[in-house]
DNA sequence: GGCGCAAATGCTACAGTGTTGCATTACCAG
DNA sequence: CTGGTAATGCAACACTGTAGCATTTGCGCC
């Protein structure tokens, strides 16, 4: 028996189960956005659990290969950002808050775009990215 | 009277006229997709043009500043790509060919995106990037 | 045509993100 | 408990983009 939903989830999915990989995926699952490889790091020291920056993408890139996270262009188009894949495989926009910079997923949220694509195109998936305030942002303007 | 449309679009927007922006403009102004500092860093030494890559930055920082050209962010997430903006200000969504990297402007594609925004979001703008095979790409399979 | 000033350039040096190679650690099967 | 191998940690690197500052140069003005 699984002692977390990380642990399991991990396991499910034909990796070790180690530290540093449950810390990552619990800090993701118990976030509400994405992440910065920033953010996660931070978390991971604040918990005392020893890392290093490479340990950290390499994890977030198996979590990403395996479908349990999954990886977005932030706004400033410098940084990714992660997030555990709620509703998973199938596309979801993203919304991102140009005030405090926090990345949401939007669930429900399926881009209609089939919609005039030029002659030969072949649509294989489409990025949304709405920006604009998030609410706690655009209350407080 | 200016001897190219690059050197005219310059003068309007009140900027100098100098060698390195007529030749990053006329650049942009061939080219039908949308290009990386790389892209360009080489077209301006096939020319001959004296350059270096911070001159190449400011430059092109100046250009999205007066509206002449725009910024998108590649599909690869570490590159920014510039274009010149054709139908300029208003959005317009991307297309980028996960096979040769090019990245196209679709004009006509305006993301009707409006729908079902969970409470308290407030829409600013949409930014729209479609993934997949361009026509050159899907034929040769 | 020559002068002068500010814009634009070209260095150098730096900051941040992400990658590669390799020795060491530690999961997990047996 | 033991061994093999996945995963880690460390150091060094590659690339994109930025900051400061001296020098050049476009362009208005005389």
């Amino acid at each position: 028996m699984p002692e977390s939903k990380a642990a399991s989830l991990i396991a499910e999915n034909g990796g070790r189960v180690t530290r540093t990989r449950v810390a990552v995926l619990d800090v993701l699952l118990s976030s509400e956005g994405s992440l910065a490889h920033e953010d996660i790091s931070a978390a991971l020291s604040a918990q005392g659990v020893r890392h290093d920056r490479v340990t950290l993408y390499r994890t977030l890139d198996w979590l990403v290969e395996v479908g349990v996270a999954h990886t977005m262009t932030a706004g400033d188009g410098r940084t990714r950002r992660f997030g555990v894949a709620a509703t998973a495989s199938h596309e979801h926009a993203h919304f991102h808050c140009d005030r405090c910079g926090k990345v949401v997923c939007l669930e429900g949220l399926a881009p209609a775009v089939a919609v005039n694509l030029p002659g030969g195109y072949q649509l294989d998936r489409a990025e949304l990215v709405l920006h604009g305030a998030c609410p706690t942002c655009g209350d407080k303007h």
